[in-house]
DNA sequence: GTGAAAGCGCTAACAT
DNA sequence: ATGTTAGCGCTTTCAC
């Protein structure tokens, strides 16, 4: 069913058809009524490559996810898709698998489709890589930490901060062995994670042990693996800053396998605050991390970007939202909360 | 860049410049090269609006998945993505919000855009809508169960079997005041699980309490007031049958938070053996639900299927995996595994 | 207000 | 082996 069938059952020209598709208000409401009944008994679609070719518009916006299988980035996912569908955008998830090369491959297989816009999140594509789309004019937005941090806008919190506050609660609350696992530390917000922990050590003139220091690649397990070299050290911590909700579970859980008690015994604090991290035992004291809300703001500002593309008057914005932090049980100390509410 | 500005550098015809990106063996060796040297020079893509106008393909296959916070689904996402990825397919990943209608719009908007197939998971699709999409001649695979089960081609486990095998699991054990919280009982593959549990309660002389069968609309918190619920009935459960990990760990949650100690005092089983499920506490006995296998399945399925579109020889497929139980601590009983792994 | 016709950039049949 | 050309289905000027 092509325009042409519609236009000739109605009577009328293609490019009427076209016309009360496209600016209805430009055809008589005699005309227009009895072309859209036609349209809407055949349950007619124009062909979306030929509208595609003649518009260059593709209604469609590119994600690049780190780890679909990570709820800290669905999360943000998630808010994205709750203001892209209702803009009428369809968003292609492409799963980077921590995979600095797959996720350029993405981005180009998204480019080579006329995708009108992209949202990298926690990425680690090359700034050159990133500076060469932008100056393709494609519209991008950075949720996170990007390595072309000031030309592209972004949505991010501040890691370094955030972080700073982590580790100054676990001090505050009288620890001084604080060991960090952390992400990949190629990663620039985890760099930035790890000079915050550090400030907050040397603010408090604490010592900073080296053994204490740790990146985990990406999986559970690792996390998991990595907790029991901690506790393998002669001279182990009292306490853990997980980067990552799902690493602070991953800890727990290597803890608990060594009868070592959440909080009594050992002190964990995450970073996120995922959904799942007030169902765990001990619930987790951790970061608040507005995942939802940057998706949001994150798609706003791309659909901003797309409608103002030749506009002269946009200016790259940086858009950077608080953390708070969430004291549950796990470091102890608080009163621990008898609902998850 | 376009074809033509290509050709004309090269000193060729356009035909000849597709020809060296569509079928290069037709073209002599010194031009093909001097063709390739002039497109890798100049970057040039084809316009993807036109290559899919004239082949009427997209290279893009789409995926409907109920919830993409739920890492159940993700993981088998994962898995289809394992496979389309390296088979140069993009795929779209619809979030339905658990709502039968959002996964039908989604469903319109990818067939408008002239996706080459789709794979739907654990869908709530009318039977109706799925049939008309099938006549349409979209290649589409259903994971899980569908509402047009037999007519669709499918990868799916036997729930109500894993279902009867988690239940049998907990009689044997020694239970018998059982409950479960199911899923949104419009869904066939709930109702198939409920005919399980029922069925392995009957066949051990069980009585069937109307008060233990409860149905979670989706969320976390769902599950954690139902567990709530069953809590204060006058003759509670002694053991918790959760469809789906994460409402097991929900479940556990609010357990926890009535100081009732699982396996001691109530044990819980749950269904997936997702990834986390091995690192909370205490540590989940499930059902191995093969998740990644199914998505890799499933997208070879579909592969099959949009390679063999008119081919006599094509039959409806359903693939059924087994699940098997995995023992780990929550329902007591078991050893007790010290590692994770 | 409506129609005719010129592309959009590409592929493939047909011609050489 | 390569070039010429007719579409693919739509949108949009430009006439009327």
């Amino acid at each position: 069913m092509d325009i042409r069938q519609i236009a000739e059952k109605a009577g009328v020209s293609v490019a009427t058809v076209s016309r009360v598709q496209n600016h209805p208000e430009t055809v008589a409401k005699a005309t227009r009524e009895k072309v859209q009944a036609i349209i809407d008994e055949c349950n007619y679609t124009p062909n979306w490559f030929a509208r595609g070719m003649n518009l260059g518009k593709a209604e469609t916006i590119g994600i690049i996810v780190p780890d679909i299988l990570n709820p800290s980035y669905m999360e943000i996912v998630k808010g994205i898709e709750d203001i892209m569908s209702e803009s009428g955008y369809i968003t292609v998830i492409c799963d980077g698998s921590y995979d600095a090369k797959k996720e350029e491959d993405s981005i180009d297989s998204l480019i080579k489709r006329n995708t009108d816009g992209l949202i990298i999140i926690s990425s680690s594509i090359s700034r050159k890589k990133l500076l060469s789309i932008k100056s393709k004019g494609i519209p991008i937005v950075s949720i996170g930490e990007s390595n072309a941090c000031k030309e592209i806008d972004t949505v991010k919190i501040d890691y370094e901060k955030a972080s700073y506050k982590a580790t100054k609660h676990l001090i505050d609350i009288g620890y001084d062995k604080i060991a960090i696992i952390n992400g990949p530390k190629e990663k620039r917000e985890n760099a930035l994670r790890l000079e915050g922990f550090k400030r907050a050590l040397k603010n408090n003139n604490i010592n900073i042990e080296n053994n204490y220091i740790l990146h985990s690649q990406t999986s559970l397990d690792e996390g998991y693996l990595l907790t029991k070299k901690l506790l393998k050290l002669k001279n182990p911590p009292r306490a853990i800053f997980a980067t990552d909700d799902i690493f602070a579970f991953a800890s727990m859980a290597a803890l608990r396998d060594n009868d070592i008690k959440v909080p009594e015994d050992m002190a964990v604090i995450g970073f996120d605050n995922i959904q799942l991290s007030r169902m765990i035992e001990s619930k987790l004291t951790t970061i608040i991390n507005p995942l939802h809300k940057q998706g949001v703001l994150g798609a706003r500002l791309l659909i901003d970007i797309i409608n103002n593309q030749e506009s002269e008057d946009s200016f790259t914005q940086e858009i950077l939202l608080e953390t708070k932090i969430k004291i549950r049980k796990s470091c102890g100390y608080g009163n621990r909360i008898g609902e998850i509410f």
